[in-house]
DNA sequence: CGCCTTTGACCCGCGC
DNA sequence: GCGCGGGTCAAAGGCG
């Protein structure tokens, strides 16, 4: 579909490099034609067509010598070949001052090209093919050499998402730990910190920051389709294109031009899907019901919805719409939507179903979370207790970072037809669970467990909708130590089994991000050009998303809601995320992970 | 013209 | 078997 578009051409143009660099080597008496058919790399060969006419032209009329040595350095001076380009070999006058064009245009040429069949056509022949196959061995070289460093660049890209991956993992045990015995000082240093990214200062009204991000989000829905397809396409090629795979696990199934990374790995979003699908019981359909406060019809999800049915339903006075994800042909993914009969502010969007294609990054934060839920769901016996309030649920959806009071109220009911778990979004965290672990679900996490305040630095209900990441608290609640001193029994079995699974699901998450993979792409820029580590930035990739993030967000929700923005935006985060890029993928972030 | 929403009808499972 | 409620289908109409 659409969402392939872009990754295939991409792909062709890769494809093409190759192609030049084969024909480059095999046949460099067709450069000429490659350079015709094929973008990209052509300059150099277009280059060497030139030259090769200009070089023949200079043999043959006594060019000066510096003519040849343009030649010899074409594939370093561009200049050389582009100032050949208008002559070529056809004697058009693109170079040189007004004496030469005269004399080379309309003497030389037909002279040179009359002495080359009339001279001796073996010793100009060879000659020329010599020096033929000596550009085009330079071109192959160059070639080779860019596809090298192109190797080892993202070899470097790698490395680096890798090393980001296992410090960020220590950076949780380090900071829980720290914070056992530290955690008095967090709060006020997260707020100062707050305002010193410019992040939205939701701490006090962070309920209204969700529903301003929930608002937003389904304003943005209204958009045209097309457009916001688009841009959701764009979004996830960024992100398809950028991020290396941190969860390489095998994952054959989907678009293979979506998936068809450097390294082979599939792209992150869809091993999360897979693993939480694999996870998943036969015959058993989970659902993910979250409610959200919304003024909005629906809240936006990454996805692309049908409506197909809409019914009253019993005790509610509201009608109950029925959606259908139009993304696929065949997708199972459906979704109602129902306006709390309490509460008509609040708005019920239950999920069922796992999506059987490709997805925008936005859209794979919400369905590997849906996944991610449902497996858990369905995985083990700590869901068959009605009403059970279980941690590792809460994480699951936490580790997305995009509903920030998820944590507050996540309930697993197996009484309803279907096994569903519910996530009320609408209460906002008892203090002591500001970290991000709500108290009714896990209060010894919610009362221990807070972010890393150097690292972020921000509240975590403020940053969670913005942060296309996971935070902290959550992820924090795998980690050993904790896990071990807080986790019950039952639910330490269940959650042990599928750390591995959330954790490369987190790790999809955050290399899903383009905001993350941007940073990382800077920050290897900034270390091939010798400029060093990025120390000016922010301490890690996350600390920049965070800030665009979280700007972008607060402006966008802040219209939204009526320009109540509170945080400016800088130049910085607007430089940093293209309008296509975080903006939306922040603006998913929140409402994907109700899915 | 194609896509989407609306809406009444239909199907199916479940409880009585 | 019947009624009820949830869920789905499909024709009709709207919209860009």
């Amino acid at each position: 579909m659409e969402t392939t578009k872009p990754a295939a051409e991409r792909h062709r143009h890769q494809d093409d490099h190759v192609v030049h660099e084969d024909e480059a080597q095999q046949q460099p008496e067709g450069a000429d034609d490659a350079a015709m058919e094929h973008g990209g790399v052509l300059t150099l060969q277009r280059g060497a067509t030139n030259l090769f006419g200009r070089r023949r032209h200079d043999e043959d009329d006594g060019a000066p010598r510096r003519e040849i040595r343009e030649v010899d350095f074409f594939s370093r001076d561009s200049g050389a070949w582009r100032r050949d380009d208008g002559g070529g070999g056809r004697g058009i006058p693109g170079y040189g001052g007004g004496r030469d064009d005269v004399n080379i245009g309309l003497d030389l040429l037909p002279t040179a090209t009359g002495g080359t069949t009339r001279a001796g056509d073996d010793v100009t022949a060879a000659a020329a093919n010599d020096h033929k196959m000596e550009a085009s061995s330079a071109v192959a070289a160059e070639l080779r050499r860019v596809v090298e460093e192109n190797r080892r660049l993202r070899g470097m890209l790698e490395e680096l998402t890798r090393s980001y991956g296992t410090l960020y993992q220590q950076l949780l045990q380090v900071t829980q730990h720290h914070t056992h015995h530290q955690h008095p000082d967090l709060m006020s240093n997260r707020s100062s910190l707050s305002q010193h990214t410019h992040l939205t200062p939701v701490g006090a009204s962070t309920n209204t920051g969700t529903r301003q991000l929930l608002e937003s989000r389904a304003s943005s829905m209204a958009q045209p389709h097309a457009e916001a397809a688009g841009a959701e396409d764009e979004a996830s090629d960024e992100a398809g294109e950028a991020s290396p795979s941190l969860s390489n696990a095998g994952n054959n199934d989907g678009d293979a031009k979506r998936k068809v990374f450097q390294d082979g790995t599939a792209p992150p979003r869809e091993n999360g899907e897979q693993q939480a699908s694999t996870a998943e019981l036969p015959g058993r359909k989970a659902r993910v019901s979250v409610r959200a406060r919304s003024e909005a019809p629906m809240i936006s999800d990454g996805c692309q919805w049908r409506k197909y049915g809409q019914k009253m339903a019993k005790g509610n006075p509201c009608p109950r719409a029925y959606y259908r994800c139009t993304m696929a042909v065949a997708c199972p993914v459906r979704k109602q939507v129902q306006r709390c009969a309490e509460d008509k502010s609040i708005l019920v969007t239950t999920y069922e179903g796992h999506h059987n294609h490709p997805l925008p990054p936005a859209a794979t934060t919400m369905a590997n979370t849906t996944s991610a839920a449902a497996a858990m769901l369905l995985s083990g016996p700590a869901t068959s207790r009605d009403g059970a309030l279980l941690g590792h649920p809460a994480a699951l959806f936490h580790h997305h970072a995009s509903i920030p009071y998820a944590s507050t109220m996540a309930t697993l009911s197996a009484s309803a037809p279907f096994p569903t778990i519910t996530l009320d979004l609408t209460q906002p965290p008892p203090p002591g669970a500001a970290a991000g672990i709500g108290g009714g679900l896990l209060p010894h996490h919610g009362i221990q467990q807070r972010p890393p305040p150097v690292t972020y630095g921000i509240h975590p209900a403020a940053a969670a909708p913005a942060m296309p990441f996971p935070v902290p608290s959550p992820l924090a609640m795998f980690l050993p130590p904790q896990r071990a001193t807080t986790m019950p029994a039952g639910l330490h079995q269940v959650t042990r089994q599928q750390q591995q699974s959330v954790m490369e699901t987190v790790t999809a998450a955050i290399t899903a991000d383009p905001n993350f993979t941007t940073a990382l792409a800077a920050a290897i820029s900034s270390v091939i050009a010798g400029g060093g580590p990025p120390h000016q930035a922010q301490p890690t990739p996350r600390g920049s998303n965070v800030v665009g993030a979280n700007e972008e967000e607060a402006n966008g929700g802040g219209v939204a809601s009526g320009g109540a923005a509170e945080a400016p935006p800088t130049a910085a985060a607007a430089g940093a995320h293209p309008a296509s890029g975080s903006p939306r993928l922040a603006t998913q972030s929140c409402t994907t992970s109700t899915t």
